[in-house]
DNA sequence: GTGAAAGCGCTAACAC
DNA sequence: GTGTTAGCGCTTTCAC
């Protein structure tokens, strides 16, 4: 293994005089910076980072956490675009991405802290979604730079990114209350993610302007599964046969609903129209194709990463919150032409 | 930041002391250990893991690099669940996982490579699914430990955890031949991925078997994606209107065959068969629901790490190659009743 | 059983 | 401009 000593000796100069050359130091004189560059490639010499970060005290690296219920929250799309977002940020700065995933929130918080607390990493990104988050508040108490992605009721002061999910849901409510629908089902998931209370809100906000009341007979709750919609549009049915619309706080969800409303022996959106959300790739495919909101998933990898670093460079942020907005994407599953609604 | 010397200095032992106790000496006297580990837990000192690998001339660090093309073509399912198996098994042997997403192949290859070159990891897991690859040759030239997920021909020598393309190919070309087709095309993927020579392979074979000769206007070569599929079909059934089955190497381009196939007119099974690849979430929603082979991947994450860190350790490996075997999941796009058959 | 000392590979004052 | 020196936080001989 080469080091910067080897390097030194070659180049007949001392290693600090490496090391600034690879710092790119400005008072070095030219014809030493281009022997040392010289024998830097002819010995294939690469700076040890693992010293680098010792002495610089930091890692230059990035932590993400995932836990299994993040996942499943959000399902498909998500994950992979997420992290290309992320990833793109962290290498554009130099920075590396330590990347870990649990099966619960214990794990998850347990590990998060570790990274930080062994010095692996700088910072953390977070995908919260639960409304209970002791671990937010460690991070807090503790100083460690973090950016979460979502949203975390009853704590302030953290860096957050996030979509527009009450405006988003209100957005694609009132677009199944102006095509005249007034008996429309909420499928909801579990009611301790933030995404969904977020969601329900918009829902409610919807039926407000409309001057209209909530009908808790209408609301559901579940999982964020194909299964579960199916399980749950099918009491809603039973319960209020007069639907005439389903919006569902996740695509999966909205699949299931398909089933159900199908199995009825109804037609889409005939006799009851859907709106899902997230803009799964099923959305597409299924028929008729699924009217929904698209997330700017990758968007929001890429802003969160780059408030993080921000944090990490001490730079001075103009907000400690950005809300990035979302697109109602009209398909076929509630009658009318195709077009996009910006939100 | 408590340091090791922190904790020495409260603990009225030496440094080495505390690192030894840290390390779970055996020859420490159980009360000084006892009174060490003590301050340890009152400070909540954390051994500096940076400082550690400096010493240990190893990060515990595994580097992961993901191209765009490979998350393409395995598309959806592929990338979550291989994480999920490899940061199972690095959790449990106290590794770290590095990642790195890249656009193109080129990319790909200097980050491995920089990765290693810079001490980050201390080896790397490949998800290869390219014909040619010099990246691979320069890992072994310079000796750096890796495992690859997938196989690249023309390269020996190289550790490896593949899942059985050709078996599986063949185990699903031959379910739609005992059904009686023959006139079966193959929709298969762009010819420098070795997935699909593998599965050709076996498709090749099956015919073989039942002594059928290869119709070259029968195969048909895109990308995995349900764009490509549907075009290739309609190539396909225009050229060789008279098929009875078709084969995809991918569920997303089987979707893509089912608009196809229903446009013409035809009914999916009672027309054409459809046969996909990779159990998609898709192909169980789809109508009808898509008969497909089953990849085993979170167990092909496992396994590709625990070789990887067998190698670290110096282990000796029992093989330089594990196949773990898929599954043909009958559905309803071939007719007849649901099951399971192993490959 | 414990401590002292050296050093992993690098950077950053501080000299000159 | 460049070298010397010290030291980041830890582990590990080698003493005793």
């Amino acid at each position: 293994m080469t080091t910067i000593k080897d390097v030194a000796k070659q180049a007949k100069v001392s290693p600090s005089t490496v090391s600034r050359v690879i710092a790119d130091n400005s008072r070095i004189s030219p014809e030493t910076k281009e022997r040392v560059n010289k024998i830097i490639k002819e010995l294939n010499y690469h700076p040890n980072m693992i010293a680098r970060s010792l002495i610089k005290r930091s890692s230059r690296t990035l932590g993400l956490v995932l836990s299994r219920s993040t996942e499943i929250a959000f399902s498909n799309p998500f994950f992979p675009e997420i992290i290309r977002g992320i990833s793109a940020v962290t290498q554009r700065h130099q920075y590396s991405l330590m990347l870990t995933t649990t099966e619960d929130y214990e794990e998850e918080a347990r590990q998060c802290l570790q990274m930080l607390e062994e010095k692996r990493v700088d910072g953390v990104l977070l995908l919260a979604s639960r409304i209970k988050d002791d671990l937010i508040e460690k991070l807090c108490r503790n100083n460690y730079p973090f950016v979460v992605v979502g949203r975390v009721p009853e704590i302030n002061g953290y860096y957050s990114v996030n979509n527009d999910n009450v405006q988003a849901a209100y957005t694609a409510v009132r677009h199944l209350l102006n095509l005249g629908h007034r008996r429309v089902a909420f499928l909801n998931g579990l009611e301790d993610f933030t995404v969904c209370q977020d969601r329900f809100e918009g829902y409610c906000f919807a039926f407000r302007e409309f001057g209209l009341d909530i009908n808790q007979s209408y609301i559901a709750n579940g999982m964020f599964t194909q299964e579960e919609g199916y399980r749950l549009t099918n009491e809603l049915l039973r319960v209020s046969p007069s639907l005439t619309a389903v919006f569902a706080v996740d695509d999966e969800m909205a699949i299931g609903a398909y089933q159900a409303i199908k199995e009825q022996g109804l037609s889409i959106p005939d006799d009851v129209a859907v709106v899902g959300f997230n803009d799964d790739p099923l959305a597409s495919v299924v028929e008729p194709a699924l009217t929904t909101v698209r997330i700017p998933i990758y968007e929001m990898g890429i802003a969160a990463t780059e408030m993080l670093i921000k944090l990490l460079n001490k730079e001075k942020l103009v907000s400690t919150q950005r809300i990035l907005s979302s697109e109602l994407i009209i398909r076929d599953s509630c009658g009318g032409a195709r077009s996009g609604i910006r939100s």
